[in-house]
DNA sequence: CGGCTAGTTGACCAGCTTCAAGTATTGTGG
DNA sequence: CCACAATACTTGAAGCTGGTCAACTAGCCG
């Protein structure tokens, strides 16, 4: 299945013919950009969702005095809001970072979509769910880590996120972002970024090169960068999931 | 309407009273906790929604080596999770911060609900791309604002968001957290966080004292703050907002 | 009264930013 | 295919923001 949307939901449900079908009928005509463009900006009101289908994509928002913050980035596959809901106003804006082609979809026909399948219902939620915990393991890495760490972790969710489309192999994948991009997205000055991949770097642990990143020692890089890749709801067969449940905390303060 | 959910959602759709009954019959049961309390832990399997009745609760990740971060508040009314789905298990955990009241919601309930009233999808619906809104926001202050910014942030949307349940007043609201909880949702240490609030205070924008919260001049907390309430989406009437367009660098976009 | 938690203040330090200069790499027109 | 410009990357030095450590104060409760 070409389809990275259906590719990736695979993961959330289990999709017949029939609802990878629907699922591609809802993404109807395909519209291209250049790199560095916007594909909705702040203060539009948006008649479709967007759903990016090749490239590279983010959320940022721009604030009054120039400075911009990447909130999200968005791979083939990813559906950038809510699938049910248009929001009236934009108040970020969506971009590409690479050349970039989209389709819009429609709520209504993800609704629609949702209603006649339940196995769809499923995987768009379960969409939800993982875009949902992505978000919050990016304020934890704000909050709590350090440079090295967030830079680290990120890389390791691209490649986790990559993996879900069949867009890396298992020694690392194709990174069109510059040092500046990847401190848009970090929230720090490209110089420091350029330092904690110098970092990285020379404690073997990942290779840059002409926009592709290897990543040398999987489980080390992860150590590093406190990575735990349960936040993305992965494990269909879940069963298995060792409750992490330490000796509780509970009774007296945190 | 004394219950906060509906109080709120009312904001988002048209609701009839029968809607509103509707809603308040999701939430049957209500459980009580003391503060300091685990509502969910990272790793549980949970068997239902959480929606907060009074008190205030917040999700939380714990770091390996005991480093906690406040990913996100909730208030009464607030859904901790979208309605239409349970995780697997618990990536991160739920507290509460006050004494809480909540109640637990099924997401088939809350589906069925939706399905029989368009308002109340809608509603729903609206609920979850602001929850998202306000998560994209908080990305935005951890990258790029500092954190006397951050604070007044913060402090202007639990302004706004009390107001939306009523739980708050023009001057100011009761605010529940320690200056170490605060730290812990801004990612800042205690001391500086005592420092920050320092510098609020003697700009003559804010008094804290005794747990109550006063805001003396609302817009300059907010022109400080860089905050912009656009991302609440809280226009019904949206014909009436500006599309703040820029010049567009754009010729491309829809 | 004593012990606990929350808040406050000072001194010092680390992590990251800013500024600046210089080196690769990439893209473009002749 | 080369020359040159533009962009991306690299490195050093200095400065600021916010963290850590430590001590002290104020309120609260048993």
């Amino acid at each position: 299945m070409t389809n990275p949307f259906v590719h990736k939901l695979r993961h959330g449900a289990q999709l017949t013919d029939e609802d990878a079908e629907r699922l591609v009928g809802l993404a109807a005509s395909a519209i291209t950009l250049r790199a560095h463009q916007d594909i909705l900006m702040e203060g539009d009101r948006p008649r479709a969702l967007t759903l990016i289908l090749s490239g590279w994509a983010c959320r940022y928002k721009q604030l009054g005095d120039g400075r911009r913050q990447i909130i999200e980035i968005f791979l083939p596959g990813d559906l950038c809001e809510p699938y049910g809901i248009l929001p009236r106003f934009m108040d970020h804006s969506l971009g590409s970072l690479t050349p970039v082609s989209f389709a819009r979809v429609r709520p209504e026909d993800a609704r629609a979509a949702a209603r006649e399948s339940p196995r769809i219902e499923e995987a768009l939620w379960w969409d939800m769910l993982v875009q949902s915990a992505m978000q919050h393991e990016r304020v934890v890495s704000f909050g709590r880590r350090s440079a090295t760490e967030r830079m680290g972790h990120l890389l390791c969710e691209l490649h986790a996120r990559l993996a879900l489309v069949g867009l890396c192999d298992e020694a690392g994948f194709a990174l069109p972002l510059t040092q500046n991009d990847l401190g848009e997205v970090l929230g720090l000055s490209n110089v420091h970024v350029n330092r904690v991949l110098q970092e990285l770097r020379s404690a073997g642990l990942i290779t840059l090169r002409e926009r592709r990143l290897t990543i040398h020692d999987r489980e080390a890089l992860r150590t590093v960068s406190l990575f735990d890749p349960g936040y993305l709801h992965l494990d269909l067969d879940h069963e298995k999931r060792e409750p992490k449940r330490v000796a509780s905390a509970l009774t007296g303060s945190w």
